[in-house]
DNA sequence: ATCTATTGATAAGA
DNA sequence: TTCTTATCAATAGAT
């Protein structure tokens, strides 16, 4: 260059630096310019001043339709795939959902409405199998939960039966059993098996 | 240039224009390395030859991202930005399905698990009471679909008999009903109300 | 590719 | 930014 050789580094003084910015920029799309004319390319250029500002050229004056070309060339960009990817994604789950809910909302409604008018005799005919074997269900979960808290009750009854004998052997007292069941019988699975066949 | 001024127009030879092409194209790329050094800009060059071969630089290493920074200032194109506006809205979408199906499955749980193991005893004593309740309204409907079907048996049995009596009186002949009811009674929504109340 | 005469680009200064 | 001008860099054409 022109009156003293410039070191490949960055200038220093800012105003300098900006001139130089000016001129270089200036030269380098006339560059580009020409190379698209003598040789019948299609370039694009996109500078970012160190503050930010953006200058561009398109010699076909189609920034988008270049970088458009350029991404087919060199694979669509990993994000816009992971974007692409994304979207195919979210709209399959959204089918997936979409069909998901028509199944809850089919059973709800069979169960709900009763078939108020919309369903067959036959259709009728199942839901009311069905309801006597949930029934069914719903009556034993609520046996068995039954079943362990009485369970659980008499394991807490023993517990206390032991420490109550202990203290009392401790007091230097006979053990005497307290008596703890007003309806004369412990053996409260009995009872329970048969209201469990009363259901 | 040497030897010679260049014509500011497309080089017709295509030897000479290869040469050219190849020559001016690293000079450009040099010179836009060199900006990008001396004024810490930020450029990327995209060189498409008349064949469609792609060239390009990216002084940050990184085309993508500086293309995505060009979208930015220069407003995103119009398909991206439908292309971001159909991923929200299918993500939103997709959220507000996920809660629907959690709505749903709790519903279809709270029924047919029939709580097993999962649901407090008061729970159960709900469940139970709809159960009973949802029988009900099935077993309506179907009462009701059994009334509608007699009915349109009655109706039917109405028109074939009317028809009967027409054409046996256009036969000459006196009208005598033809005997079509075994259980010797056609008052069939009687016994339906009865079996109504034994369900 | 490499060479080199010549043109084009540009640093510094205004 | 733009102009000028002395210099340097790029390159057209030849090899």
């Amino acid at each position: 260059m022109a009156r003293g050789k410039v070191q490949m580094r960055r200038i220093e003084n800012p105003v300098h630096r900006q001139v130089t910015f000016c001129k270089r920029r200036s030269g380098l799309l006339k560059k580009a310019k020409e190379l698209s004319v003598l040789c019948d390319a299609e370039i694009g250029i996109i500078i970012f001043s160190a503050h930010g500002k953006m200058y561009e050229l398109a010699t076909n004056g189609n920034m988008q339709g270049l970088v458009e070309k350029y991404m087919k060339s060199s694979r669509c960009s990993a994000e816009e795939q992971a974007d692409e990817k994304q979207l195919v994604e979210s709209q399959m789950e959204v089918n997936m959902l979409r069909n998901e809910i028509d199944v809850l909302q089919k059973g709800l409604r069979y169960m709900f409405e009763g078939g108020a008018g919309k369903m067959t005799l036959d259709e009728l005919r199942i839901l009311e199998n069905n309801l006597d074997v949930w029934m069914y269900h719903i009556r034993s979960a609520k046996m068995d939960i039954m079943a362990q808290e009485i369970q659980l009750l008499k394991n807490k009854e023993e517990i206390l039966n032991a420490a109550n004998k202990c203290l009392q052997e401790q007091m230097g007292l006979p053990y005497i059993p307290v008596h703890t069941d007003p309806t004369m019988t412990n053996l409260l699975p009995y009872p329970l098996t048969i209201q469990n066949d009363i259901y």
